[in-house]
DNA sequence: GCTTTACCTCAAGTTAAGATGAGGTTTTAT
DNA sequence: ATAAAACCTCATCTTAACTTGAGGTAAAGC
């Protein structure tokens, strides 16, 4: 067990995921790893921070694509240290923020807006929070008058 | 296009869902038809209020599955009034606020966990969120000890 | 009356994020 | 030296929420 040479059930049993995992976020371009001679994966310690990150992204409901995006802006060959994941995290927050911005402009007008009786895919927050805009032709018309 | 007649198409168009999304909530029980001489699908004018639900519920994260739990407990046969629908939102409401509030704690403590170096499984609050602990045999073991 | 548009059913495809299993090799432990 | 545990690859399966397409009927417009 050498400091930068993790075998696969090793990195498994650390970050709580399956095996079939790593090597699914391997194949994704996720995470790295070389082979030794036996053709087995080993992988540097930083895996695990990685593979750490990756999980507390997705609780936060990130695909693992826009992940993929955000690690492709990271160091490439030096080991990625504190700062780099600050900055993915500030990154983050500032997406969670919006997250949470929408999500309470929703709540705030979800009651007024069933109740109300128009429900306009035009004009109901509820469709359009401004973060959320897909104008595309005539689009759908408005359901009921009565707003 | 008499008041409680309307044919799929004109559902579609103006909830801006396509057909073949109308015939998979009928299917799925979201929504309910009954049919024309020629077998052609009818519906109620209540069924365009429905759909709009489901898209807002939609965007609030919620599943089509819980969904039609919800709706199950709408009255069936009465056309539902604006009293249920409001009732429907108000537990949507509270769903969001819970949402809302595990987001806020976890942007507050994402900086400090990612960039502190530690990012443990166990005591992690972006892993851990309370509204979320699994707690399964050992568990994955803590990643770094630098918290 | 004929053509175009709208519908119908049923089967199969799509994307995301893995999980599962078969059949075969490498390591590790005794 | 041998058996068990850990790995390997590749293919297939899973769920959610739809979409697409094929092959055929009904309704609407002129």
């Amino acid at each position: 067990m050498e400091d930068a040479n993790l075998s696969v059930g090793y990195v498994a049993k650390r970050t709580g995921v399956k095996v079939s995992t790593l090597h699914f976020y391997e194949q994704k371009g996720l995470i790295r790893s070389w082979r030794n001679q036996g053709n087995q994966r080993r992988y540097k310690r930083d895996v695990l921070r990685r593979i750490s990150v990756i999980k507390a992204a997705q609780r936060l409901g990130i695909s693992l694509q826009s992940i993929h995006q955000t690690f492709l802006g990271m160091p490439n060959e030096r080991t990625p240290d504190k700062k780099d994941w600050a900055q993915l995290s500030q990154r983050w927050q500032q997406q969670l923020d919006q997250q949470i911005n929408s999500l309470t402009k929703l709540r705030d007008s979800l009651d007024g807006c069933i109740g109300c009786g128009c429900l306009s895919m035009q004009s109901c927050p509820i469709y359009n929070p401004e973060d959320a805009l897909e104008i595309e032709g005539p689009g759908p018309v408005i359901l009921d008058r009565k707003c």
